[in-house]
DNA sequence: CTTTAATGTTAGTTTTTCTAACATTGCATT
DNA sequence: AATGCAATGTTAGAAAAACTAACATTAAAG
């Protein structure tokens, strides 16, 4: 993952907005985006009086959200769809993991040929074998 | 300039943000940013009830006001600089444009060669150079 | 026809922000 | 040293925004 992404995602994580700002950019109520987080579907942060402060991820999740309950899903559905998806992501990212594990040992393989084509014989091929399965 | 770059400036220049979130993000004092707007260095929107709301494009700029205060720039400077800034951004874009122009007049240059090259002499080269100066 | 999920509405309170005024601080200039 | 000014602090009182909690409405589902 990039330094970029990182960051960006730090960016759209930080609590930044009022429930005013958040209303307006969702066109939700107050009333629904409170609802929604009674039902655990975001977590804003406090304000040390108390006042939610939202994230740029949560506008993200609270669009998700309006639109599925446009689509006549209840919020059981949304819930479960959530929780889908942060196991997709899970996933994801252990797939990620093993796709550079094996390219590592791709890399590995590689760099082992090249040896053995420059210095012919120097190290026997098995003698590398115990670091890349 | 592309699609994203003007989406993302759009986004940047957003008013999003109260004077308690700037204040964290810039760690000045709302007396400060509320005297560098007196001196119409920022100019942030207003809510319907008369709450300053900042974009992030603002905040970038008190960033900036702030790194120059601690230069020992004074404001009158500051102002100066912004201004000089602003005016090498409009060069830049009629720079741009002129770029552009002289792009354009070089694809029609273009384009008349090849029609010349394909239906030889149905036009003769000066008819068109009222078109492309 | 009841239930219930989602949302609206209201009241009373607390937090945040506003303006405007006066106070302080630290440099320059005289 | 005294003065002046730029930048910022501080305060008071008012207005707006947001909070919780409770009760009300609505529409769909059984």
């Amino acid at each position: 993952m990039s330094e970029n992404k990182k960051s960006s995602e730090l960016r759209r994580s930080m609590p930044l907005l009022p429930i005013g700002t958040v209303m307006q950019l969702t066109e939700l109520s107050a009333r629904q985006i409170r609802y929604y987080e009674e039902h655990d579907l975001i977590q804003p942060h406090r304000s040390e009086g108390n006042r939610r402060m939202f994230s740029l991820n949560d506008v993200d999740t609270l669009l998700e959200i309006k639109d599925m309950l446009e689509q006549g899903i209840n919020m059981a559905g949304i819930k479960k769809l959530f929780d889908m998806k942060k196991n997709a992501a899970v996933q994801s990212v252990q797939a990620e993991k093993e796709i550079s594990d094996s390219e590592l040992r791709r890399i590995l393989r590689e760099e082992m040929r090249n040896a053995n084509r420059h210095q012919k014989s120097s190290l026997r091929q098995g003698d590398l074998s115990r670091f890349y399965q």
